[in-house]
DNA sequence: GCCAACGTTGGC
DNA sequence: GCCAACGTTGGC
């Protein structure tokens, strides 16, 4: 059981799309990084990510599971690139904003690397952020 | 819109 | 295998 963070662009795939696709879940796909794809490649069903968005909000808005683990990307012609699928578990009652990260664990990965599209998130900064966001009890996998 | 940081590419 | 040049991302 790990945590992980995956980040998106809200214009080009939003939280509100992920609800959508409910518990099934979807692939997360588009993924074009070595060191991203890496992390997707350990992940494991059951295992939870904070679902972060870019640009102007800038903050970790929900979470979701991993229902799927990695397997080739059906958005990639070349074979190369892989995608899991994830379903949205749960809102955070609170969003909580990277200048909030960046002022209370400076040394999440989202603080050190914004551009990091997939990251690994230790337990401790996984309570960290789901308290922050006004969850009192993180979701169970 | 700018710029810093990072990753990737290609020449040597 | 190194490193410079370039492109892209994302915060500000």
């Amino acid at each position: 059981m790990a945590y992980w963070l995956v980040k998106s662009e809200p214009d080009e795939w939003s939280w509100t799309q992920q609800k959508k696709e409910g518990r099934k879940g979807s692939e997360w796909t588009g993924v074009r990084n070595f060191q991203a794809r890496g992390n997707m490649r350990k992940m494991q069903r059951g295992d939870l990510a904070f679902f972060y968005h870019t640009g102007d909000e800038k903050a970790v808005i929900g979470i979701v599971k991993v229902v799927k683990e990695a397997h080739p990307d059906s958005t990639d012609p070349s074979g190369e690139w892989d995608c899991v699928d994830v379903a949205a578990v749960a809102d955070l009652p609170r969003p909580v904003a990277l200048s909030e990260i960046k002022a209370k664990l400076k040394d999440m990965a989202l603080a050190r690397n914004p551009r990091l599209s997939v990251q690994p998130v230790t337990e401790a900064e996984w309570r960290k952020v789901c308290t922050m966001g006004g969850l009192a009890k993180p979701p169970a996998a």
